[in-house]
DNA sequence: AATGCAAATGCAAGGCAGTTGCAAGTGGCG
DNA sequence: CGCCACTTGCAACTGCCTTGCATTTGCATT
């Protein structure tokens, strides 16, 4: 069963894993979505979407990918769910909105430059840097403001 | 059974909650401690020297002073667990070393005056952020060092 | 196209961080 | 002291994630 959801086949053999339906799935869903994403959204949109998946196999699979560094694991900082998304190799950040838990990406970097000087300032290798915005968004902030100016 | 434990005693009755054996014992070991730390190194600690304490009552504890703001509950980036440190109310950022897993504190926000320039080009109400840099420490750089240049 | 085998999957059980219901204990107040 | 709401211990439970094992499937080879 491998008609033209095979779209990563060659992506996957150069890893040197099997190209398999819900690799595939697992895949596209990833690449569509702006954002990352939880084991339980993907394994929810691949059950109604496709024929079905095991939960199992979601987890198995996403860190199958991560171990190929395909996609980028992290845990939400808020709750701790782990979060799953493509590896673009490009440096990225978000806001994220603390009332609808919605993220908004940011495309470049506001601290690069920053981290550049922070390294030839003090005694630590400096590999990467991850910075999470906090706030509310466009609707949210609405929705506050009408709250609190009835107090 | 309230002897000099009642560090804060006034604190903890301030917030109108009761000053227990317990609460003093966490938020010393808290107060005490450079970096944040999970329920589950307070509970053994608390274990080991004080008298015994049950889990649940470290992780209720550590909710009721989250609630009051006395704490400050957070998700460790790579494992998801949960951490808590005392909320001293100041703005603070680590360097974490991968090697390691130590938490280096960096006093001041190198990322300030960023956040307040990013608040007038967004439509995005920012409230907070959190920066998180990764790395090698001094003593695992060496060790690195060392490692790579056998290959 | 058929064969063979390692890799991938489904299913069910298990593990671990954190939560909850309830009965017993304790702090703070009169 | 004596009361009572708050706190705690204990044990069961939940949710997220992992693992063992039998079965299936990709894919290389014939
Ligand atoms: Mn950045
Ligand atoms: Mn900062
Ligand atoms: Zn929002
Ligand atoms: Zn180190």
């Amino acid at each position: 069963m491998l008609d033209e959801n095979s779209k990563y086949k060659e992506l996957l053999n150069r890893e040197g894993i099997k190209s398999t339906r819900h690799r595939n799935a697992i895949l596209e869903l990833l690449e569509e979505s702006e954002f990352p994403l939880t084991a339980e959204q993907l394994f929810i949109t691949l059950r109604d979407k496709t024929a079905s998946i095991d939960l199992s196999t979601v987890y198995r699979t996403l860190d199958t990918f991560a171990s190929k560094n395909l996609i980028i694991k992290s845990n939400r900082a808020d709750d701790g769910k782990a979060l799953y998304e493509l590896n673009h190799n490009e440096h990225k950040h978000h806001l994220l909105c603390v009332g609808c838990h919605k993220l908004i990406s940011i495309d470049d970097c506001p601290i690069g430059e920053l981290m550049q000087t922070l390294k030839n300032k003090i005694d630590f290798d400096i590999t990467g840097h991850k910075l999470e915005i906090y706030g509310y968004c466009h609707d949210c902030k609405k929705f506050n403001h009408t709250l609190s100016s009835d107090a």
